[in-house]
DNA sequence: ATTTAGCACTCTCACCTCGAGAGTGCTAAA
DNA sequence: TTTAGCACTCTCGAGGTGAGAGTGCTAAAT
């Protein structure tokens, strides 16, 4: 089944035509405008193969070819060739980084950049934290019983939760426990999956014996349990997919929808692919995910100080141009990286 | 242009139907469907005014007739039966607001709750918190030469932002910054409009001379310009509108896919039409948004203790059950407004 | 052994016609 | 004032047609 050097140039000038104009490709065409010095009858006859092969297919039978999902792949790994952002585009993703942004807007900012470049999906993985370092932690009453509890770590995340609290804690009671803590977390490096364990220990040894009441470790407990820290997806540009003219039929978008809509179902499709290559492209079929089993997905794993902490990703349909979707996300990912590290 | 008591039967009956089946109606339907005891002639003679008086229209000479804008308008101010929440699903609007959110999260369930209820757009504007009272402010570093600074304000509010410092800030004093401010607030009641300005006095009373520098006054002046202060806007349910017959043709949907994706477009237009009343009906080209003119937008100011704070509203087709999207946006913008003044 | 010209074949698409059906407006009678 | 009756208009889907696109195959050319 191997391809030879003449299929392997007609399936590359197939895919090439057929990601810039959505329309089936037929002989003439790549003969006309590839030069490849053959006449269509070659073209026809090699391209008879490649669809017996499964790189190609015929919505029908006086149509021209279109990739499969196997055609893609093919495409992608043995015969794309890299391209790289221009300086333009280079300067303008530096720019908007330029302004310093706390890690929510610096996320957002990074979706909306996806989308902006690629005219497709742009999503983003917030960093998993929890290897983060608390840096601060602040108790602030509000109302009656209510605490508001933030944590600050060291990536420059901010969580917030507001917790019911059943005794009577005061104000001042609040900042003197604010206090005792962060003095611990200064000598101290503590992360934000111990906190819990061992802001018991030391509260234990710092606390009183009548200040150490049960309601401050529920409370510490509550503290902890923060939804945000893990699944929050940022995406941008959903009327882009939309727009694309495969879906222009609304049955096939209806399906796609729901996925625009339930951010978490994508993020976790992500999540579970990302696997020791920091890209990964992820072609129609190949995805376990039905609704986007007409799509295609293009991610990047991101650092913090050289420890992988989130991914971002492109999504967009099959036929999408894999050479600079692929070039935009690593750019993307390198920048996203070398900020959030300045931290 | 009075219109007899008849014609209001008929419109009403016309507006009815075709709320509920996106259909055309004709004669025969009214006829049939709405026990009013005529025969179809006289229903047509009837419609033919009301079609010259222009509530109604045809797509065509043989379909039935369809609502125009001043027909839905004259429905919704003088036909329409008001409607009231079943007991069940009051019970529900307030079991979803039974825990504790910050503000933050309670916007996000309420644009949830909204596109749930309605299976319509649900939009959500963030409280304007100009008259907000400054609770708490810290400040944090982070990294090298930054600090982020943190703004909670007695509705549960939390702002957030990152501040490029030039000078050498250490944290101790920035902890005795903090501190010192968060005494005056505890005294005063500061509003987060009066706060740069307050600042600036107190902190020229307080601080020893060699510690006035210029940098703390810049630094100060760039923590309060808090751009997420306002325009924040939550939606949820942006399929639901694309998923309504009349957007079936893509060129249709186009057009309010920007909508969508904008979300600050709607939010202004939404804050310019909040007028006097509490509820707001908008229908289709009442509207000064191109983009929306084929749908129909109900608002609902929502307060927080007595005082006006922001708004709630649906988006949808003009052919929504106006009665019901009533009362579900009044009635989620009263709990709302309960849940805020709780704080 | 490859490549190509030529041609029959297949399928889509745009366009047409046509008749059924829906719903109307008008008129004359009740 | 209401209604029955009817001619009229328009849509919609079915069916037919021909042009055009593109193919697969075959036999001839290289």
């Amino acid at each position: 089944m191997e391809l030879n050097k003449r299929m392997k140039t007609i399936l590359a000038a197939v895919v090439h035509r057929y990601i810039t104009t959505a329309e089936p490709v037929s002989s003439s065409i790549i003969a006309k405008e590839y030069n490849l010095d053959l006449s269509t009858a070659t073209i026809r006859h090699e391209m008879y193969w490649l669809e017996k092969y499964d790189y190609l297919w015929q919505p029908h039978t006086s149509a021209g070819r279109i990739p499969t999902d196997k055609g893609y792949r093919f495409y992608v790994d043995n015969l794309m060739i890299k391209r790289y952002l221009k300086e333009n585009e280079k300067r303008e993703i530096i720019q908007i980084y330029k302004k310093n942004k706390e890690l929510e807007e610096t996320m957002k900012i990074t979706s909306q950049l996806l989308s902006k470049l690629t005219h497709n999906l742009g999503v983003v993985l917030a960093p998993i934290i929890y290897d983060d370092l608390v840096r601060n932690i602040q108790f602030i009453p509000v109302g009656n019983n209510r605490v508001l509890t933030i944590i600050v770590t060291d990536t420059g995340l901010v969580c917030q939760k507001l917790i019911n609290v059943s005794g009577e804690i005061t104000k001042d009671r609040l900042s003197y426990l604010s206090n005792l803590i962060n003095n611990k977390l200064t000598e101290k490096d503590i992360n934000i999956i111990n906190l819990k364990k061992i802001l018991k220990d030391e509260l234990d040894k710092i606390l009183s014996f009548q200040e150490r009441f049960n309601y401050i470790y529920d409370f510490l407990e509550d503290c902890l349990n923060f939804k945000s820290l893990k699944n929050k997806v940022y995406l941008d540009g959903r009327t882009n997919i939309m727009r694309q003219p495969e879906f222009n039929e609304t049955i096939k978008l209806n399906y796609i929808l729901s996925i625009i809509e339930e951010e978490n179902i994508l993020a976790n499709t992500i999540r579970k692919c990302l696997g020791f290559r920091k890209i990964k492209v992820i072609i129609g079929k190949e995805s376990k995910l039905k609704e986007i089993q007409s799509c295609s997905l293009v991610t990047s794993k991101y650092n913090i100080k050289g420890k992988p902490a989130g991914a971002i990703g492109v999504l967009g349909p099959t036929r999408m141009d894999y050479s600079r979707m692929i070039s935009i996300v690593e750019y993307v990912s390198d920048k996203l990286s070398d900020i959030l590290s300045e931290f």
